[in-house]
DNA sequence: AATAACATTGACCGAATCGGTCAACAGAAA
DNA sequence: TTTCTGTTGACCGATTCGGTCAATGTTATT
């Protein structure tokens, strides 16, 4: 990979950047074309090759840019001292969230690469980062003070409820409902206010 | 469309459906490609052509047929009148599980269709169609029993939150957990049951 | 057994698209 | 003007595309 892609213009970095992600999270390796990655971003195809020397080169470049992003969102979140079991899920989703918001294509490029089987890049991909997002949930109910929650509640349960829920909730919102994050924030603690109403111990409400 | 079609043995019919709904429901119909198709299939490519014309008449010959399949599957669970919103939840979900227990492309191929926009076929699909989940949710939700519900719950969000669980519930199973349906089921209802107890009224439980 | 009728194949077609190259160009610096 | 750097897009050979069709396999009829 060409260095020289770093003292480029923001813009263009990003121009580039995002319009790979985003054909890579919608198609197979094999299937996303460098023809519509440089169209998309509105440069010539030779550049992606004078830059990253290959459709591998940009790939692989493209899954250390994205794995590095959401570890460092992640952790921004995640060591905090909070206990409580609902305060620690809206922290995390709403991390999830404005990542989603932000660099919508991110998640979707890096979860899509954890299943990759093109031959070209299958190996070279870390294949211990597609569980992140498991992972950090499981670590982050490891610290939750779970007595709070009434007796007949199991946390695993509950804690998969809220996740896949909230998968639906964010695939389904519409492209303005996504501009206003601040709204759009709102809503979901509605949803999250209502379960933990229901699971809580009265006594905790 | 070649009627002869229908006069294969089922075995065949069935591997050239389901071969072709699985890499429709996997690429565009762009960049699904008929040797793809024909070679999962098990069959040489010229069949294709043979009994649909072209791949435009492959795909909107499967369309209908997903269409039609799915609407016949959710009729028979639309017409009870059970009055009770689990019950009804879970007769639906029950109906969509076995359906994605079956035809596990069938329900993906149908929801890619009402967001496909390549022209050859944008035009020629019934695009009321794409929402059929959500119509039909809304139209169980409309019989439902609402008053067996504690006050601080609404009917909506829990619908919501019951239907984006079960997406994500059943798109994180293993290809092995997806064999044995009865216990998939079973799993499935630990967590409704668990909810259940949560928003009902103490004296329906 | 011979033949007619049908089902199925896979090599093949021209066109399009693929990843990748490179001579040529634009513009700022020297 | 000359040099250097970033950028282009026409172009390459290879592959893949949707689609065709003569040839072959299979079954029913005579």
């Amino acid at each position: 990979m060409n260095e020289k892609f770093f003292t480029l213009p923001k813009e263009r970095r990003d121009a580039i950047i995002n319009a790979a992600m985003h054909i890579f999270a919608k198609y197979d390796y094999k299937k996303a074309s460098t023809d519509e990655i440089a169209s998309l971003a509105g440069i010539s195809k030779g550049l992606i090759f004078h830059y990253f020397g290959s459709k591998k080169g940009l790939y692989l470049f493209l899954y250390d840019y994205a794995a590095n992003f959401i570890m460092g969102e992640m952790r921004k979140f995640g060591d905090t001292s909070e206990t409580d079991f609902f305060k620690i899920i809206v922290n995390s989703q709403t991390c999830k969230l404005s990542m989603l918001a932000k660099h919508p294509d991110c998640m979707t490029f890096i979860i899509k690469a954890f299943y990759e089987d093109s031959p070209e890049v299958k190996s070279e991909i870390d294949t211990t980062f597609g569980d992140i997002e498991k992972s950090t949930a499981k670590s982050f109910l490891a610290r939750a003070d779970l007595s709070k929650l009434k007796e007949d509640v199991s946390p695993e349960k509950l804690l998969n409820i809220i996740l896949w829920f909230a998968e639906g909730f964010m695939r389904t919102r519409t492209p303005e409902e996504l501009t206003d994050l601040e709204k759009l924030n709102d809503i979901y603690l509605e949803y999250v206010e209502m379960l933990r109403r229901l699971v809580y111990k009265p006594e905790y409400l």
